[in-house]
DNA sequence: ACCTGAACACCGTTCAAGT
DNA sequence: ACCTGAACACCGTTCAAGT
């Protein structure tokens, strides 16, 4: 395998990925775009869902480090910034989330992302004095509540709005 | 067209969505337990999505009676019923937020089905005293968790834990 | 009006063959 | 080892034809 070919091959698929979604990518329309015979792609992947995998591992190495720079900073705008980031992402979030029903991979890289978002989120929470479980159901609901507003349409307004009261009341409760 | 077939092929497709999911469940296999032609299916229903629409709403009509059993009860009651109900239909609730990307009818149909619920949660709220705004606020937050509860492996504890925190939250803040 | 068998263009994937 | 063109089984959908 040439890495730097992969490495091109999987720049396409995170393209099109994004553009036309999972399956509006075919691929045959991968390879075309990528001037390589379809098979091709066979060569350096296993299958389209471990493709996916790979784009989803290469999107998140690029957005992490740019992460760790709002670690600092409070929790609402921690999590305004992810919706904004992750919204760009959005056809790769439904995917991962119809997919994961047949793809065992897939699935288990979910559950990966999950766990380390909401560890990122467990030690916001705790840093304010609340137990350990209960922390980490907030986060868990915190998770979901990000996940609802890249999932729906929503206004900035809408967003913000939905944030500002959800970091309220992770600070209240206890 | 003749009602008792067509509900007869809805009934089928509604079997087989939620058995093997909307891309699991093709045209000509769904033909072939309902003992049709494939093109019959054509007659009766515009594409595969209008299939999809009409077995959602029909699911949505057998739930709804039930669900105004439970309006009396507590949020968090009402809440723990709805998950449990609605995770019998996960395989298309998640089919939902793929197809609506590339479906209009489908992406029309989810827009109703969270206007529907959030007006639920919005008046249920507003009746603790929150004022109109923050009411419609706090019930997309409950939609949001809500559909996280119904996308993620989650022990019954955790859902509880979650769906208590939230109702809590709902309780407490204003 | 209702239904069929056969076809169409496409899909993900594999095979036999080439370098 | 790497890549190809051609094929395979399947998909959603349509067409021409039958009743």
């Amino acid at each position: 395998v040439y890495p730097k070919k992969r490495a091109r091959l999987l720049a396409v698929a995170r393209r099109l990925f994004l553009k036309h979604g999972y399956d509006g990518t075919s691929m045959t329309r991968l390879a075309a775009a990528a001037k390589v015979a379809p098979n091709t792609l066979y060569w350096y992947f296993a299958d389209k869902d471990a493709l996916l995998v790979e784009v989803l591992n290469d999107t998140l190495l690029q957005v992490m480090p740019k992460y760790a720079e709002h670690a600092s900073e409070p929790l609402e705008a921690q999590l305004l910034w992810l919706v904004d980031v992750l919204d760009e992402a959005r056809q790769l979030v439904v995917t991962v989330h119809t997919r994961e029903a047949s793809s065992p991979p897939i699935a288990q890289w979910h559950a990966q992302f999950h766990a380390f978002l909401e560890a990122q989120f467990v030690a916001q929470i705790a840093a304010r004095g609340v137990d350990a479980e209960r922390a980490r159901t907030l986060a868990r609901m915190t998770t979901f509540v990000l996940e609802g507003l890249l999932g729906h349409p929503c206004t900035a307004d809408d967003r913000t709005r939905i944030v500002t009261a959800l970091v309220q009341v992770l600070a209240t409760v206890r």
